[in-house]
DNA sequence: CTGTGGTCTATGGTATACCACATGTCGAGG
DNA sequence: CCTCGACATGTGGTATACCATAGACCACAG
């Protein structure tokens, strides 16, 4: 008989971990009235676990750049500035755009064919539809131009700040008609792959991302915060 | 009178962390009969701790890569494969690279004066002569490049890389004359910035540690492993 | 000699108790 | 009424005890 190994690599750590990612993630930290604020021993008795795995699994997430522990004060969520919301953009066109590069050289005819093959099913007419439904087809556009660049560090890397910027793209999905704008930049994209252009799917890449900077910085700048992340498609 | 706040900030988790990271990196972690195993209570006892900081401590080293926790085994110092440090001179390239293009864009003069100078300081001959301090200066160079971009999360995140690397560097400058290769594509780097030219820039960085890239892969390939870092300068 | 199963020990995982500091409260003293 | 300090309480930091499993070791049956 066959016989699956038990995982055993579960550990109360990494649970522990996962929930509370997926917990601070799916908060609208920019909320005025959030409450930012974590409690040991109230998080340790909603998990049902002791402190000793709770706080190893804050560590990481402190580390991780989603909250800050404060000896004696608390933990808190950290709330990311305009400042490093645009830092982080700028991160992430260094990081794709280097995997654009990649891609056109490297990436399969079959990798590039699966890529237009995904973008076609979001034209620009289904774009501005469903704002909601075609952000998860732009995030996953993006993660496959990492992923042919056959660097997976890159692609992880990338993948650490795109979870920082969740809210962020929401909401500039839906100013501006940049939907639409972004559909415009993916076929540039995939044809520079397509003609296997290094310099020119790296530039494309970086400027579609830069595009969003500026965006951004234009846009949110002089708002003493960001506020009410509201979903996007609503 | 004035006084500075007395740092409270500082924690025993904090504290294990430096002292465990900075002991890893002394390792000779490529040594064929290099200790790699870690053990918690030895750990706690040599560092005169109980085992929960140390413990957190450890977390956060798993996080950055530089060991591995496993559950009723032990933990282990982990060695980068060829294959990880090719991706970690990837994604370092593609974060300078666009340091620089913002270098070029963004820096001020003074900042490029002060790059030149310190690069005048470590001319062809010298670098030659000792690669040891030159290997030191070289650091600094690229340290100031991502300075100059003026994004810290560039400077943060090539530096996460950089430590993972630092006996891969010790080792590649001393082989294939590189040293002077280095300082010749440096002055290009520089004159790219005085000239404003983003883009020059930008592909002259790159490809500068791309060159790394292909050359590490070309020395060491079809080793088994990494064998020996010992000091370049020897 | 061999292999099978029990046992012993080392190790990371978890729970819990206690500590030190930060902060809010309240009352004495002015 | 205001100030200031003692005290109560909340919070993260640390130490320690105990648990469960992995793996080595050993005794014994064949």
């Amino acid at each position: 008989m066959k016989l699956q190994p038990i995982a055993t690599n579960f550990t109360l750590k990494d649970h522990v971990y996962d929930r509370l990612r997926a917990a601070i993630l799916e908060m609208n930290i920019y909320d005025e009235d959030a409450d930012l604020r974590l409690d040991e021993r109230s998080l340790a008795e909603q998990l049902q676990v002791s402190r000793t795995p709770l706080r190893e699994a804050l560590t990481r997430l402190e580390q991780d750049g989603f909250i800050e522990i404060r000896a004696r004060k608390g933990v808190f969520v950290v709330r990311k500035t305009l400042d490093e919301i645009l830092e982080m953009i700028v991160a992430w066109a260094a990081l794709e755009s280097m995997a654009a590069r990649l891609a056109a050289e490297a990436a399969s005819e079959a990798q590039i064919k699966a890529l237009r093959k995904h973008a076609a099913k979001h034209s620009e007419s289904s774009a501005a539809a469903d704002l909601s439904e075609y952000s998860e087809a732009n995030i996953r556009f993006h993660q496959m131009i990492l992923e042919m660049s056959g660097c997976g560090l890159l692609a992880s890397m990338a993948e650490g700040l795109f979870v920082h910027m969740h809210a962020v793209r929401r909401r500039a999905m839906a100013e501006g008609d940049r939907a639409s704008r972004s559909v415009v930049d993916h076929m540039g994209i995939i044809e520079a792959l397509e003609a296997r252009d290094a310099d020119l799917a790296e530039r494309l890449v970086r400027d579609h991302t830069m595009r969003l900077h500026t965006h951004v910085r234009r846009a949110w700048t002089a708002l003493e915060g960001i506020q009410g992340t509201g979903e996007a498609a609503g």
